[in-house]
DNA sequence: TTGAAAGCGCTAACAT
DNA sequence: ATGTTAGCGCTTTCAA
């Protein structure tokens, strides 16, 4: 692979010459530019990243931190953060971190080594203390996860606020007894959206019974067939269910299949993120759609904000419930 | 960011012997060593990547190339890739490129640029001309995808015999008329598939019927619900279908499901790929399974080997049948 | 065992 | 408008 000295020699200029060529930079004759981009082409010419970025001391890499990929939650978020990072002539290196320090290490010193710009991290599990360390020194951005009084810059959505929508729709259509299934409330978001769950319930003057509150540890579909086994036990058996993810939704969805019941008529049930697969079920799921395309591109756009050396704001967008079967049969 | 000629004044050494103290190479006196570790601490010193690399003109990413972040299919197969990628110290970098011409540039640039090593492709829809004049200079290894007779090193399982094997299921279950939902046939496993099916059939004396065979556009679930609707207005309807992906085939559930059919009595299921999903069904889907964590680390090995120079041979892995209640309820 | 020096490929400041 | 020069941070000869 030839190198800017061999083009140089062979369009009789200086390597200076072509790399203003190379960035369209200043002045250079059309005559020079035609001598030089002929050169290019004869040799094959394809300048090194390597070359350039040293020099430049970028690396034009962005991390995404994800807690795994086999989560499909990400992927029209990741969709948004690449289409905008393209744009700008940047490349997203996608990490799974599988909620592993070590593997949080190596991104991290990613950073710290040139190697990438900045960091959008949309792992709730990540190590704080440590983000905030790096966060002083580099740009760092939060997506969809964030910190209550941080530092760090987010783009989130108003998840008690969400809740609240869901639950009001439940009780609208004239459910009373309404069961949360919630996650681990160590995240935030679990957290606000209990708190929306709560608010709806109070508004409505119902009540909140413990019975129908259910933690689960994660978020994949055994665990929402888990919970809606225990749900079904309760002496009072709620007749509406919302699930903090679609995975543990469609677990209910399933459980509430198998136990000889219908949903929407025995139990209604919301779910929340919009999942691709969200839509595939039978019956197909309600549920909360967060703006993921959007969430990711501004995410994108306030992380590149922030290399080039601008002060950035959080941002909190709006979300959107739709209504499907497993709700109005 | 302190570099490695300020640890080497801090220690008191030149940068050769920094230099030596990170690689553990040759020869440093334990005492030199000490104050140098000593020097690195104090500094917080992290060496760069963008000197090491372009000192050593390579840069330790593996671009992984996979027509879209939203396919399942591909999420264990990528762990297992990331998986030996980081005990070789090298990272991935996932690149969706939506089966978008300009976005294969890109990536194909990044690796002539020296920006990556090497390339896993796994995606069908890839210009293959380029993909070959690319792997002549750089390392390519194709990973489920392949070209009959090319000369990219591929790992891959025996799409032929495996849907041989499922509708062989189908047919010891005592179906007569089975259905196929197969995909485009300008990709190599669909044929493949296809070929598998024709052969089941024939060493049972069933007839292969054009009625009885749909090809879709694409893998989504709406298209397998579009192809069963029309598979359900066939005179002699098939009382099994296989489905060259598990996203068509529960696409076909559904749509047996809203005609008030019953699987797998009225009509029995079988996809291919055992996605996550393939288990959150109801009733849960008889699938094909490819040994999708086994084929990334093979891939990544495959690869990192012809990094290194190294002459590497395709691989065949073994397929399994996993049944469920879509086929066995 | 250690240091000096060269150079990977590129760009930017300065000079002409 | 173009060339010269220096240097980004690192590793690797070669010499001591």
């Amino acid at each position: 692979m030839a190198n800017i000295q061999q083009v140089a020699e062979k369009a009789g200029v200086s390597a200076a010459t072509v790399s203003r060529v190379l960035n369209n930079v200043s002045s250079v004759s059309s005559k020079t530019r035609l001598k030089v981009e002929h050169a290019i082409k004869e040799l094959n010419y394809e300048p090194s990243m390597l070359g350039r970025n040293l020099r430049n001391s970028e690396s034009r890499l962005l991390l995404v931190l994800i807690p795994s990929i086999s989560n499909p939650f990400y992927t029209e978020i990741i969709k948004g953060i690449e289409t905008i990072a393209i744009a700008n002539h940047y490349n997203i290196l996608l990490c799974a971190t599988d909620s592993n320090a070590e593997r949080d290490n190596i991104y991290f010193n990613m950073v710290k080594n040139k190697l990438a710009d900045g960091i959008i991290s949309m792992d709730p599990t990540i190590n704080r203390q440590k983000l905030n360390e790096l966060a002083e020194k580099h740009p760092i951005i939060l997506c969809s996860e964030y910190e209550e009084g941080g530092s760090i810059p987010y783009v989130t959505i108003d998840h008690k606020l969400a809740a609240y929508h869901a639950v009001k729709h439940l009780i609208k259509l004239g459910n009373k007894k309404i069961a949360l299934i919630n996650s681990d409330e160590t995240y935030l978001y679990a957290r606000q959206r209990r708190e929306g769950y709560e608010r709806a319930l109070q508004e409505f003057n119902l009540p909140i019974r413990k019975e129908w509150i259910y933690h689960t540890e994660h978020l994949e579909f055994e665990h929402g067939v888990h919970a809606m086994r225990r749900l079904l036990q309760v002496n009072e058996r709620p007749t509406a269910v919302f699930a903090v993810s679609d995975t543990l939704a469609i677990g209910a969805l399933k459980e509430i299949n198998v136990n000889g019941l219908h949903v929407p008529n025995d139990i209604a049930v919301v779910g929340f993120d919009k999942i691709t697969f969200s839509n595939m079920t039978n019956p197909t799921l309600t549920t909360v759609a967060q703006p993921m395309y959007k969430m990711g591109c501004t995410a994108a756009n306030m992380l590149i904000n922030r290399i080039k050396g601008n002060q950035v704001e959080s941002i909190v967008l709006d979300h959107e419930l739709v209504i499907r079967e497993s709700t109005m049969g």
